[in-house]
DNA sequence: GCCAACGTTGGC
DNA sequence: GCCAACGTTGGC
């Protein structure tokens, strides 16, 4: 089983949105970054977990975190000509747009700000630190560990 | 709101 | 295939 980190910006979907969401879960749609794309696509199995991350907003942290529960689906709103995601390149019989569902599992208090993050030393690898931009990374499962031992999970 | 970083597009 | 122009992300 991996892990990894899943970018989401609060303002537009939070993790208590996703704790509210039907079945507590949702499809991660809208990623439009081929390097993300391929993570989705080609390494993230059913049963992995993932960080959610809120970014570009007032206190940039993992909030909390989400099982993968379905993957290989295809991006609906890429087929979508209301949607501000949809892209005329993405076929239905060749979909250009990957993604998954995930299930919320767990919030955490207190979350995990970026700043702390920066700070600590046992993070400095971190993919989100290199990386900004990616909106879909890997988290090593000691990273992952580390994380969880500076907070409290608390099921949704 | 600014702007650095960086991914994508498209002319050549 | 290169790379300049352009658009977007996201921390601050």
């Amino acid at each position: 089983m991996n892990y990894w980190l899943l970018k989401s910006e609060p303002d537009s979907f939070s993790f208590s949105d996703l704790v509210n969401a039907p079945d507590k879960r949702t499809i991660w749609d809208g990623v439009r970054n081929y390097q993300a794309r391929n993570i989705l696509r080609d390494d993230i199995a059913q049963g992995d977990l993932a960080f959610f991350y809120h970014s570009a907003c007032k206190e940039p942290a993992i909030a909390g975190i989400c099982r993968v529960t379905r993957t290989g689906l295809a991006d609906p709103t890429a087929f979508d000509n209301s949607s501000p995601y949809f892209d005329p390149r993405s076929e239905q019989k060749n979909p250009r747009w990957i993604t998954i569902e995930v299930e919320a599992v767990a919030a955490l208090k207190p979350v995990i700000t970026l700043k702390s993050m920066r700070q600590d030393s046992a993070l400095q690898d971190m993919t989100l630190l290199s990386r900004a931009r990616l909106s879909v990374q890997p988290v090593s499962a000691a990273e992952w560990q580390h994380i969880l031992s500076q907070t409290v999970q608390t099921p949704v």
